[in-house]
RNA sequence: GCGUCUGUAGCUCAGUUGGAUAGAGCAUUAGCUUCCGAAGCUAAAGGUCAGAAGUUCGAAUCUUCUCAGGCGCUCCA
């Protein structure tokens, strides 16, 4: 319809103004109106023609009405000050969606023609303990975001990358040998609180069930040896286990532990599943860091001075250089994240991680680094920052650190307000704003609560359909529906494709979000207001209802929330 | 100081590519059960779209500046 009008418009255009050469390469722009005394599509075309012919606008809408012929589809055109042109459609043809939603079979998703290889990295939190809620928005964000692509067709590998060589391992494994020992209230001399008042060493109680799955392990370590490090820096004990024959090995072990018992069910809490898991460690072992290494030094992109490795990001606007390699040897961040990357591009054609908003200064050096390397990451690399939520429960900010074990676990969540509704609060916002999530609030059964008023208009309709089975309901033209709400929920459907696959191909879940809300509000109104089993124009009610349903229905589907049929 | 995200009703937020009178929920106030689920509905009230200037026929939306808040600017992770 909307290509129809537009096609109809290029044809009056071509007739009154061809002299004027911009006028070809204009955008004609077709769009719905909020108001229905306005008919039910308008176009802005005569005002922006006006500057270019030199013309009033009205009088430009004039003769762009007058060039437009009426038929069984368009019923009326009218121009109107300041020099809008606005369509009045018939009701047969307004409506055509809700026919399309009812007899799809399909997901109403359009797929992409040339589909891509798309590597969607999330979560890799460090391995040093239980998820948490300040984890959620990342993991919820991040599989919407791979789901949302697979929509699209293309094809995804989702991947967590672990941290499993780096100091937090070793910090983490110290406070396990310590638990082992009985001495997890051991405090290191040189323990230093940080800003929040946190320890260095991890202190949570999943810390002393860790240490007890590790016991045999544990077991290898010479007891004496330890217990006379402990008046000593907190160093001294991490280069005794360095160089212990079982290092790798028990770290190794930590790690699985960490991994199997903590992380995965807590994935699985929520419903991710990851496909591949990268460890840090096999870039040492496979000898790509030393190779990414020799190629940013043969390509004159690095230098060594107060005995560390550094790159010359100053080359590329940053405001100082960075560490590659450390005075102690120890590889930084920045290192294994190139090297982890330059894997990554070696297989697929599109890389996506998904980052706290806090990396953002360092997702800009991640990028200028690669692209030094000759990556193309202007066209290959996105980064996709999510912003922190703020988690409120009894009014009060819930604040959250790992090393001290005060934290709210992912899964404490999931226990507290469900699987669906946790999801569902992640996904409300885009992820550049900051989300306010209140606990309470998710956790409440009313209109409150945007997840269960959805779900109840699902399930207020599913009670009506319950016993009509049998009932054949023909193909409708809806020209009875003209009740306010009846047709607020008929411009609400007529929306829904677009609005689905705009959600989808933006990757903005909160668009559904907003949408489901809105179409229950009119819902539910409509349910108060009118009786939809009655004699008279039962059959086109039903259908109405129908549609409303199958559109919550494939909403919630999309974003991988389960329906309840009853409540 | 630099970078970045944000600023819309008392609170939490929508607001399509710049379009016609800026919208919801909560909270407040006043109402609604012979009737498909009241886990609901109706209505009232609530606005300098942070501020200023600019572009435009037309700005919450675009540009610039200012103000306020979050986050970052470690040989931290």
């Amino acid at each position: 319809m909307i290509e129809e009008i537009r096609n109809k418009i290029a044809n009056a255009l071509s007739l009154l103004y061809s002299s004027y050469n911009e006028v070809a390469t204009i955008n004609i722009e077709i769009n719905r109106t909020t108001d229905k005394s306005h008919g039910d599509l308008y176009t802005n075309i005569a005002m922006k023609l006006a500057k270019i012919v030199k013309k009033n606008p009205l009088n430009i809408a004039e003769e762009i009405r007058d060039h437009i012929t009426l038929n069984d589809e368009i019923v009326k055109i009218e121009s109107v000050a300041p020099g809008y042109i606005n369509f009045f459609i018939s009701t047969k043809n307004k409506y055509d969606q809700i026919n399309t939603i009812l007899n799809s079979k399909d997901d109403l998703i359009q797929n992409v023609e040339n589909t891509k290889n798309i590597h969607v990295e999330y979560v890799s939190a460090n391995p040093t303990g239980p998820l948490h809620i300040g984890h959620g928005r990342g993991m919820i964000l991040g599989e919407v975001t791979a789901k949302f692509l697979s929509y699209q067709g293309h094809k995804i590998i989702r991947e967590y990358y672990v941290n499993d060589a780096g100091r937090q391992i070793d910090l983490l494994l110290v406070s396990v040998l310590l638990c082992h020992l009985g001495k997890n209230k051991h405090i290191f001399v040189d323990e230093k609180t940080n800003d929040d008042g946190h320890l260095v060493t991890y202190k949570g109680n999943y810390v002393n069930d860790v240490a007890i799955s590790l016991s045999h392990d544990l077991e290898k370590i010479d007891k004496d040896s330890v217990l006379s490090l402990l008046n000593e820096p907190i160093d001294s004990l991490i280069s005794f286990l360095k160089k212990h024959k079982s290092y790798s090995q028990i770290r190794n072990a930590l790690v699985n532990v960490i991994i199997d018992k903590y992380i995965k069910e807590d994935l699985s809490a929520v419903g991710i599943n990851f496909d591949s898991w990268f460890r840090e460690s096999q870039l040492y072992e496979t000898g790509l860091l030393d190779e990414v290494l020799l190629n940013i030094k043969n390509k004159n992109l690095s230098y060594s001075k107060d005995g560390a490795l550094w790159f010359k990001n100053t080359q590329f606007g940053d405001d100082q250089d960075r560490v590659l390699i450390k005075k102690n040897g120890d590889m930084t961040y920045f290192a294994t994240d190139i090297a982890y990357h330059v894997h990554k591009f070696k297989n697929h054609d599109v890389l996506i991680d998904i980052w706290g908003a806090d990396h953002h200064d360092y997702a800009q050096r991640l990028r200028t680094a690669l692209k030094a390397l000759d990556y193309d990451v202007d066209n290959c690399l996105q980064i996709h920052l999510v912003q922190f939520a703020n988690l409120y429960k009894s009014g009060q900010s819930i604040s959250m650190s790992t090393r001290s074990g005060e934290f709210y676990p992912i899964q404490d969540l999931v226990a507290d307000i469900g699987r669906d509704a946790t999801k569902f609060y992640y996904l409300i916002k885009k992820k550049e704003q900051h989300l306010e999530f209140d606990v309470d609030q998710a956790r409440e059964e009313n209109k409150n609560n945007p997840i269960y008023y959805i779900q109840y208009a699902h399930a207020r309709i599913t009670k009506i359909l319950k016993d009509l089975d049998s009932e054949r309901v023909s193909e409708e033209d809806y020209n009875n529906l003209i009740s306010k709400n009846e047709v607020e929920i008929l411009g609400i459907i007529d929306k829904y494709q677009e609005t689905l696959n705009k959600a989808i191909f933006e990757i903005r879940p909160d668009i559904i979000t907003n949408y489901l809300y809105k179409l229950s509000k009119v819902f539910h109104s409509y349910y108060a207001e009118t009786k939809i089993l009655t004699e008279d124009i039962r059959g086109e009610r039903i259908r109405l209802v129908q549609c409303v349903d199958k559109i919550i229905l494939n909403g919630l589907k999309v974003l991988d929330i389960e329906p309840m049929d009853s409540m």
